[in-house]
DNA sequence: GCTTGACCTAGAGTCGAGTCTAGATCCTAG
DNA sequence: CTAGGATCTAGACTCGACTCTAGGTCAAGC
């Protein structure tokens, strides 16, 4: 019944998050976590659930391409405490129009690769008929 | 009514494509082009019309996210010419897969950053209202 | 004849985002 | 007491994809 506070060492967090022991450190000097990471014993990091869950959130930042001085920026903002929502939802704002954006660039990509796909695919289908006269995939 | 063979130098061939002329040279030392580009007087790249479509295509390849060495091996196929196009259909069939599966990811970012958006906007608009009493928007 | 601008090569430098190493510390189990 | 395993710090290394520099060639215009 007691849900003794959960602390957990870099290794299990390294384990939960699927980043590297090496990348949380990193993270860390890069200014990246929500508080500057408590260290118990022999100064060792200790993690709260709450860090492992801005760490997710970093993650899928990341994940959608947003560069870690962005990402420390917001923690920036997160760290000061109440005020600058306003901030912080304009930067969120933006990423997500690129994150948006980014998508539609993929999706152009997509369609055109979906294109040559296919003519390779015509091409193959009937190749063997017309092999000499060219149904011409030239690239 | 001669439309004469149209010849671009690295120049015109970098403002048409949006390479610089440092990525053109750099390209082709990867190996990335179709043929290993002509030369005119004084050892000058001479570059055709189907260069630029080359160049175009590789570029939809890097928009989304082909690697290098990935190019370059779809490049080395389309020079040994015809007979390989199913591995060049397979090779295009696996980059398929991988940008469906980026967009898919980046798509479910999208989802969780909207939220927080949605988030910060319900917190900033009503939050005049209930301002301590913690409408919680932590990170 | 001389400068300017586009081009050439080889190779060094940059940038982002980690990753890895060395050498030290600490806790636990045998 | 000691060996193993996880952790610590500072700092070096890697990788991909360019980008830039130095030093040289060449043709055109003044």
């Amino acid at each position: 019944m007691s849900e003794t506070a959960p602390s957990l060492s870099i290794g299990q967090v390294a384990e939960r998050t699927g980043l590297s022991v090496h990348a949380l450190r990193f993270y860390e000097r890069e200014g990246i976590l929500a508080d500057p990471v408590r260290r118990g014993p022999g100064g060792r990091r200790v993690y709260s659930e709450q860090d492992v869950e801005w760490l997710n959130l970093c993650i899928i930042l990341r994940a959608s391409g947003m560069p870690l001085p962005a990402i420390r920026q917001y923690t920036g903002l997160v760290r000061q405490g109440a005020g600058n929502e306003l901030e912080r939802l304009a930067l969120l704002r933006r990423h997500q129009e690129l994150v948006t954006a980014q998508i539609g660039r993929l999706t152009e990509c997509l369609e055109l690769i979906g294109y040559k796909v296919r003519v390779y695919e015509d091409h193959l289908d009937q190749g063997a008929a017309d092999d000499l006269c060219g149904s011409l995939p030239e690239n």
